[in-house]
DNA sequence: TACTCGTGGGT
DNA sequence: TACCCAAGAGT
């Protein structure tokens, strides 16, 4: 059965800037851990130039273990899921430290940002170990195989056990990459190509007519809303008055302007500065992964002697911004000559 | 176990 | 428009 997936892969897979050479070229653990992190819970298309901008500019790990934080945070800005970010160089550090990543699944997941899925994909395609991955792909395209209906995420340790059956022992890499390439594009979520499936034969699902209903999923809970202010100020020189987040929670470790927190009910009014902030008509209307915001927005021109940490216009690049910070600032620059 | 943690694209 | 979804990890 895992023959049938990889002469499929052979002839179909796609050319993305991490994956080894089909001749045969290594893979390099440095590019393949970036990716598989860049990649959780991310499409491809959205990492695409993020992976090829850091590898760029950080070349090997040891180069990113010596980067500055707030340049990896920038260049992750946009990316979203910030803890990445952080133990990205958390665990560049602990690999340059014992001088190179460990080749085993068990000592990965001992690295921050390395969990069950990263670890295999890791073991798997950079270091040719037996080891079976279990993303969202491979849930589904097990849920499909073996026509299983226990609702996710209570169906994750049997859909892992049929997994680990189906893995072959010959080019572990490959095949872990080849079913998450026919999750992502043949047993899609919505619409799946059975008619082309190189699995269509052994399919449960395709045979009981059940593949568009499966996974089930828990429902999962509404998202509330919740209201804040930001305050965007700027110098009479151009520089803007930015603020780094405390290290953990929403938006951990990134730059962003100063502001109320975010509740469910009105925010008050408190500037982070006293100046003569103007309230925007326009609000900022952004989704985290579980609520809404509506992030209303205070301009001000601020005097030299203004106390607090601005940063100068020459320095300032909104796409160093996460892109809730981007919005904001989108709006408000017009109202300050920027 | 269940919740937190971003963003953009597809339908 | 309002969902759903994406190569999950940490707590």
């Amino acid at each position: 059965m895992a023959a049938d997936l990889l002469h499929w892969y052979d002839r179909h897979a796609r050319a993305l800037p991490w994956r080894v050479p089909p001749d045969g070229g290594r893979a390099d653990p440095y590019r393949v851990w970036l990716s598989e992190v860049m990649l959780q819970q991310t499409t491809v298309a959205a990492v695409k130039d993020y992976f090829h901008r850091f590898t760029a500019r950080w070349p090997t790990v040891q180069d990113l273990a010596a980067a500055e934080d707030g340049d990896v945070m920038a260049e992750w800005a946009g990316l979203g899921y910030y803890a990445r970010a952080r133990n990205l160089l958390k665990c560049a550090r602990a690999v340059a430290a014992r001088g190179a990543f460990p080749d085993t699944r068990a000592g990965l997941q001992e690295l921050p940002g390395i969990g069950p899925y990263t670890s295999a994909a890791i073991a798997a395609i950079a270091f040719d170990r037996t080891e079976t991955v279990v993303d969202g792909n491979v849930e589904r395209v097990m849920a499909r195989m073996f026509d299983e209906h226990t609702p996710l995420p209570a169906a994750k340790p049997v859909l892992t056990d049929y997994a680990a059956r189906l893995t072959p022992d010959q080019r572990p890499g490959d095949y872990a990459q080849a079913v998450m390439d026919l999750g992502a594009t043949i047993c899609t979520p919505r619409n799946p190509a059975c008619g082309i499936c190189p699995w269509r034969g052994p399919c449960a699902a395709r045979a009981n007519g059940t593949a568009a209903d499966l996974p089930r999923k828990t429902p999962k809970a509404a998202k509330p809303v919740r209201f804040g202010i930001a305050y965007i100020g700027r110098r009479a020189d151009g520089a803007w008055l930015l603020e780094r987040r405390p290290p953990e929670g929403l938006l951990g470790g990134t730059l962003g302007w100063p502001g109320t927190d975010w509740a469910t009910t009105d925010p008050v009014d408190a500037p982070p500065i006293p100046a003569d902030w103007r309230a925007l008509d326009a609000e900022v209307r952004h989704t985290f992964t579980h609520f809404h915001l509506r992030l209303s927005l205070r301009v001000a021109r601020l005097p030299m002697d203004t106390p607090g940490q601005f940063l100068p216009d020459a320095q300032f690049r909104p796409a160093d911004l996460p892109t809730l910070m981007r919005k904001a600032h989108a709006l408000a620059a017009p109202e300050l000559g920027a």
